[in-house]
DNA sequence: TTGTACGCGTTATCAA
DNA sequence: TTGATAACGCGTACAA
């Protein structure tokens, strides 16, 4: 391994004249900086960014922990999408990750779970879909000294930023949209996500309250847990009698349109999130696409912005209100 | 943050001789190894790993590069399975890593690539899905003192190694399954990969030219680029003369049931692979279901292997012929 | 059995 | 403008 000492010698200078030249010191005359870029050249070196670290105490390491069921078909999708782009930004700002997954820290308490990071050292927290995120493991991170950025949450305090859309309106427009589209919409069946104090979950249910208000249709609420088998038995149940379902996110569109094709009978049914697997209904679904790479590389934004001492805030992100049709999305 | 100097002192002893009792040294009193061990626990002293690396000169870095076109559906599913089990390897070796993906090197040089993996400092590779990974990359990957393990590929010399399973065997038995399930097949289309070299394509063809000797069909060979469209259009071609349509992947039997209900007939599909989304066509589908944590985890044991200066191998993993159905994959 | 001293590769301070 | 030297936190040969 070349190291900077093997190009102090080659160009004849000291190695802190070297690290000089490397880190862009000003008072370097132009003499010496070419002599140590020729050797630099020449020998390939690049510093080992271990030493560099512990030189500069720079120590600083982030956890990506994916929040949910990573396991399942539509998860995945979503999380390579803030992955591949989390670690291009690691790279950019060159900060160490780590990447977790929320189920491990299910069977652990809040001290397992304080004790695990530390022992990481990590300082750094960026997670992914907070609202599915253990109780636990919220506690531990508020309660030590960390920082950190919330992908899909809206919430802000001196160490914590979040990012997301605004939930409400896009759920409104969406909804809208599919109301819209189709005369016929006297009923109304709303299959909303878990039955807790969510913000996100919250923000939804009331724009479609807005939207009953403003447009005087009858609303149906049913709760599922996300889960596509659940919205599937409801729509076996309540679909039927509803001219129009819409539903919190893709993967409960997807369950419901399945279950109306084994009725055989249509209902306009729109999601949320527009992932990919919602073509594979074969049916056009209305849906709200949010841009996952860019909210974590806005993620990593904001973390070096607590880095830097400023204080968090909530950065709100754009999405588009579409439809996503099988044709479109295979190659 | 708490030091090894912190230790030390709280302990009253030598810096050094806390480093050996946290690393198991022998000839340590226990006397010295109980202060020792109290005032870790008290401190709640880690070992700081970047100045542990710098120490014992240990710069092992593995990079883990995800072929194919990772964007897609069925492609995210697999690599998450790889990755998330990756992951966990990592912390257990001990070992930096970080995560990229095949396609950012398509527009690089062979020159580029050797720079890029010097400026990272990475010396092993994890190649996941060989085949799809491009030519560049294979070529200065194979010129540098890389330790390399390739997932689903079946090649080895001294620093590489390799893990998969039995591709032709694996395809043989899908087949021959899903043919002997169904009375008629005197018509067989399959539908293979790209048309190249590519060992595994060879093998799974091999596969079929077997299994045709041995039941007397008509083999009917098309290459797709495993591309889900252009299976659509070759079953919407070929399909109604053909009583069985076996593909080389999922994604490609995915395409082939969808054209066959867009055409309004019915032909048993075969695919390859096990992923997910296959339940998603609403049809039952033979398929040979892969172990990808596992052959993760087999992977950074292999690495490891090498690292310990063993010469590569190839490991074969077990696989499964199974059928996917839409209600068993769904929660 | 314990402690001293040095090295790992780099940055930063300060004297020259 | 440059160079010697002390950190950074840890492991380890070698002396005690």
């Amino acid at each position: 391994m070349v190291s900077i000492n093997d190009v102090s010698k080659k160009a004849g200078v000291a190695k802190s004249t070297v690290s000089k030249v490397l880190n862009n010191y000003p008072f370097v005359s132009d003499e010496t900086r070419k002599k140590v870029e020729k050797a630099v050249k020449e020998l390939r070196y690049v510093p080992n960014s271990v030493a560099v670290s512990l030189s500069k105490k720079n120590f600083n390491k982030a956890a990506l922990i994916i929040g949910g069921e990573s396991q399942f078909q539509y998860a995945a999708e979503i999380c390579l999408q803030y992955l591949s782009s989390a670690f291009k930004q690691s790279k950019k700002y060159n900060m160490d990750v780590i990447t977790l997954f929320s189920e491990q820290f299910s069977k652990m308490l809040r001290e397992d779970i304080i004790n695990f990071f530390r022992a990481e050292h990590i300082n750094c927290i960026i997670l992914y879909g907070y609202s599915q995120v253990n109780k636990y493991l919220c506690e531990a991170l508020n309660s030590d000294g960390f920082y950190i950025v919330m992908v899909d949450a809206d919430f802000y305090s001196d160490r914590v930023s979040s990012v997301s859309i605004n939930h409400k309106k896009a759920q409104y427009e969406v909804a809208k949209k599919t109301i819209e589209e189709n005369d016929i919409h006297n009923i109304i069946l709303y299959l909303a996500g878990k039955k807790d104090d969510n913000p996100i979950m919250l923000a939804k249910l009331k724009a479609m309250e807005e939207l009953r208000k403003e447009l005087g249709f009858q609303l149906i609420v049913k709760y599922t847990n996300y889960s596509e088998k659940k919205a599937r038995e409801l729509v076996l149940k309540y679909g039927k009698d509803a001219h129009i379902i819409i539903c919190a996110n893709d993967i409960m569109a997807i369950g419901s349109v399945f279950a109306l094709t084994e009725m055989d009978i249509f209902r306009p049914v729109c999601g949320f999130d527009g992932i990919l697997l919602t073509g594979y209904t074969q049916v056009a679904v209305n849906t709200v696409k949010q841009a996952y790479s860019e909210m974590s590389i806005q993620a990593f934004h904001e973390l070096n912005r607590l880095l830097e001492g400023k204080l968090g805030r909530h950065k709100e992100m754009h999405y588009e209100v579409t439809t996503i049709r099988y044709m479109d999305i295979i190659r």
